[in-house]
DNA sequence: AATAAATGTTGATATTTATCAATTTTACTT
DNA sequence: AAGTAAAATTGATAAATATCAACATTTATT
């Protein structure tokens, strides 16, 4: 008699994932041959150190960031099951532009550079599968560089918690894995100002919270304070 | 006798461009039927518009920015000959996600993108290219997000020369096409500051300032001041 | 369960940057 | 070449945000 594990449960996902991309069997075989395992608060690759894999986020929560030299994060996005992490690394300087760190305990498959970039280049589907992945990656920069480079902190706040409750949860509550800090280095502000901005926005019933975890009550209130700028 | 004009020239360093792709005889044709001019200051696309073209620069400049609410922009990409523009487009909500305007006399070849992708779908070896290009906008992105987010005015400041230095003019000497407010919203901040800036910049002898153009002196500085933060 | 460590919160203050206003310089148009 | 429009510059001021310090709460560890 055979049992399903939740793991079972998972591999069959994730193969599921990849044949929608257009994978065959065997290449499928490759790309999840390497599993490896992070804890929380692990980091997945480091920003400047060389860019062997592209890697596959098969369960867990990551957050993709960009350091500077004062150890002030930029977050530019948060990822869960299924997502490749490290295209923009797929050509060119060999190296992480980016750091990546677990917000849970999450497994990733580790797929060579140039076996996934021997993949592309012998499957057509794919490769075009990649291309809209990379379209959504610049949208999504796109969306970060507009709110960051010219908002104000209210828009700011209100933009991140859009974007973790509609692109990243698909829910009205935001879970509490992401911190204040977090929020914080994904709006381009401190920590502190996080917290007044969030206090402010509970005090005009936009959102509710309980302790970490933040509901959304009124989104389109949040839309209108993203807008204005 | 034949005589060769500039813009034989040019259409043959477009060819062997596009060749270099990976492109045959017949695909280059296709993406070189339509050509438009623009005019310095004309808009290329606008944000918002309905996406139909994938856009060739042949000739002249081009800025490409994010415009908010308030019509302030964040430039995060100067295209000289020949760039390939509005890859991020090419699937997705089919709507531009950011504007381009000519910074001077400027050609364009328009391909449509559904003939673009179907040449992508069709060769292996332009497909390769173009994921090339989606990697290195990618970088480009990070490298303006970690910028504008989390460094101060005189660093965004030697982070836009820089840009423009290496990547764009490929010289100590930046075209006065670009102004005092292009700096600026490549660099995220007031046109004023900007001023004040370079002024400090020249006074520590790392530029030198001639009406609208501008040189460095001294690159180590100007990248000194760029981690510093 | 107790303790330590990390995260969150609040108020006061300093710093940075934007804005505004006035003027000069440069570029464009006829 | 004159006149107009656009861009650059300067100083003064206002606004926004970061920083610092102190403390509370939550989470993790033994």
């Amino acid at each position: 008699m055979k049992t399903f594990s939740p793991d079972d449960e998972n591999n069959k996902k994730l193969v599921d994932f990849l044949k929608k991309l257009g994978l065959n069997s065997p290449e499928i075989k490759i790309v999840t041959s390497t599993e490896i395992e992070f804890k929380k608060g692990e980091n997945v690759c480091k920003q400047g150190s060389f860019a062997s894999y592209i890697m596959i986020l098969k369960e867990g929560w990551l957050k993709s960031y960009i350091e500077n030299i004062h150890f002030k994060n930029t977050i530019f996005k948060i990822t869960k099951p299924f997502s490749i992490i490290g295209l923009s690394c797929l050509y060119g300087d060999n190296h992480y532009h980016f750091g990546c760190q677990a917000l849970m305990p999450s497994k990733v498959c580790l797929v060579e550079r140039t076996v996934f970039d021997n993949i592309i280049k012998g499957n057509n589907k794919f490769a075009s599968e990649i291309i809209k992945m990379y379209s959504n990656s610049l949208q999504n920069l796109y969306d970060r560089l507009n709110s960051i480079s010219n908002k104000q902190s209210l828009s700011k706040v209100c933009d991140s918690l859009i974007y973790l409750s509609e692109k990243i949860f698909e829910s009205d509550t935001i879970s509490p894995i992401i911190t204040r800090r977090d929020i914080a280095e994904l709006s381009g502000l401190a920590t502190e100002n996080i917290v007044r901005v969030l206090a402010e926005l509970k005090t005009a019933n936009a959102i509710a919270i309980d302790k970490k975890e933040i509901t959304i009550l009124d989104m389109d209130m949040l839309k209108r304070f993203s807008c204005f700028g």
